[in-house]
DNA sequence: ACAATTAATGAAACCGGTAACATAAAAGAG
DNA sequence: CTCTTTTATGTTACCGGTTTCATTAATTGT
């Protein structure tokens, strides 16, 4: 069935559009009498206005953009969750883009965001930035959309609204929770910290935490690489392996966290290390499998960005936020 | 930094918009130092022109609408994902909507569709609708939709395009393995046949796996509620209690599956019984327990639907198609 | 060399809404 | 009973693109 235009009720109930659009938008100035048979024709006839001309005469937009790694990833999909949760509610509409963690995906998002003409961005920044070379563009990207952003969970070092864990912190606490319960000789399986801020600010966090407990760094024991299980797995095959002598493993999120039990399992040597993971691993505790991790509350995350956003849409010349969140840590055993 | 109008370009360029236009659109009918100025023009100053107008000029639009219960569940993760896939590869834009399993949700999302005035929509509906009886409601809806739809997983008895698993065959596919494996006492939890057309095929399959094999159904055995998680854990936990001798079970679902499996290692009775799952659950090949399920390709499903939206907007006159995927069962032993 | 084509560009209308301004009728003031 | 104000509605321009049609200049044919 073809969609009906506003002139479409007009004529049908003898009217001018304009009035038809005023039964839409500030119905007390229309005749109660008016207003009941057109809100009448338009029930009958099933219309509904366009959101494309209605945006466009009022030159705004009524979706958000959000772009993310991917959605499979039960952290995402939390912090997606998060974010619709508060955009159904301010009645918005949602348009999604994966940047599956590569840049060119990331910059092809942006254009399309822009292209778009949405009103806000959520945006997860791909991973892989090769560092400082490539921000200049994403800047200039970012400048160009001519919308609000909020930078979501990875810093790329712009002056704009941010929010994310603090897991420099988060690492630390795990480190330290370690040592307290005897261990000293701690593996640590990370991302790739050329490649990744987040990575150096792990790195960082485990680094001070050794030095805190006054344990020198050895390092065979830490690996950086892709923020994948398949590098999870072969960091702590690789570990197993040689031998060295660590009592406990830190992996710096779920997937590399998915990697480690793989390999543990696959060895037959689930219960030979302590593990602490960030980011919940999901089934383990329905399982009733042992486990603890650093708590990254991603739904929380999502919500409040989405919240941040909508804030810096009505209050553009709002100061600057740069959210924190805090992490803590679960240990489940049964 | 505001967004540029097509206007703007054009009095840079010293040209009508209308060339500009042209530019984008069939540059070959624009002369050569003309669009080489015009279209360096537009990249100094990040021209993009704005879909809104012109999917409002070409009566037209660039973004297909997505309905599905929830991103969470891996499951429809892994459609999500197949959708996105196609859809990007034909450089359109993805308007996503969850349905939360709620019809009053999915009205909503059909709504929030139409008022976008989306090129087409995919649609998993909303499982719990009171049959029937809210079937009109929803036709209407769809009808007045005014694009295309493909109906995915969910068969809500309409005369469209749908795609989804042939799960009657799947449960009497997992009922007829776990017979020939010598089980004769096989629990059956569901989802609720009163509400859900594809609980209905789902038991009828159970019950014919059973009379094919000549056994007779034991109704303690069968449990049919809500396709949650919850419902699963319950309902095993009930079965173990009141120590009816069954050997085997099926859950319809992921959800149940990870109820049932919830409930035997809380109880400790994780090897007590043979379990068939539809659809895989995650996590239990990475940790070595053995399990079986009937594989229901999601990634898949969501390609092909997307790709018979695709073709059916370029033929809208096209016979309606009707996909029925076939599932296989996996066992994965370690 | 002049009519007929073709190529390159512009002017104006349109898409479906909104909004500023105009107008006519009804209501209130004196 | 006239004059002002209010109320209800219509006219018209506009949002940022596209498209049809017109116009002018350049090219071709003979």
């Amino acid at each position: 069935m073809k969609n009906l235009t506003i002139s479409d009720i007009a004529r049908k109930a003898g009217v001018s559009k304009t009035t038809v659009s005023r039964v839409m938008n500030s119905p007390e100035k229309v005749e109660e009498g008016t207003r009941k048979k057109i809100e009448q024709i338009m029930k009958e006839a099933h219309y509904t206005p366009s959101a494309t001309a209605r945006n466009l005469s009022k030159q705004i937009s009524s979706t958000i953009g959000v772009i993310v790694p991917e959605i499979g990833n039960a952290f995402f999909g939390e912090l997606f969750k998060g974010i619709e949760d508060v955009i159904n509610k301010n009645d918005l509409s949602l348009l999604y883009c994966s940047n599956e963690d590569k840049a060119q995906k990331d910059f092809e998002a942006l254009d399309m965001m822009k292209t778009q003409r949405v009103k806000g961005v959520l945006y997860v920044p791909a991973v892989n930035y090769p560092a400082v070379r490539m921000m200049g563009k994403v800047q200039k990207k970012l400048e160009a959309l001519g919308c609000p952003v909020v930078c979501i969970d990875r810093d790329i070092s712009l002056h704009m609204d941010t929010i994310h864990f603090d897991d420099r912190k988060a690492v630390k606490t795990a480190v330290l929770s370690l040592v307290k319960a005897g261990h000293h000789k701690i593996a640590f399986i990370n991302g790739n910290e050329e490649k990744n801020i987040l990575a150096i600010e792990r790195y960082e966090g485990y680094r001070e935490g050794l030095k805190e407990a006054g344990i020198s760094e050895d390092e065979r024991l830490v690996y950086q690489g892709e923020y994948q299980q398949s590098y999870g797995y072969l960091a702590m095959k690789e570990l197993m392996e040689k031998e060295l002598d660590f009592t406990a493993v830190i992996t710096c999120n779920n997937s590399l966290g998915r990697g480690y039990l793989q390999a543990v399992h696959e060895a037959g040597r689930a219960d030979a290390f302590e593990h602490i993971s960030l980011d919940k691993i999901e089934m383990l505790d329905l399982l009733r499998i042992p486990n603890n991790y650093m708590l990254r509350d991603s739904y929380e995350m999502g919500r409040q960005a989405a919240e941040m956003l909508i804030s810096r849409i009505a209050f553009p010349d709002k100061k600057i936020r740069n959210i924190l969140l805090e992490t803590s840590l679960v240990k489940e055993t049964f």
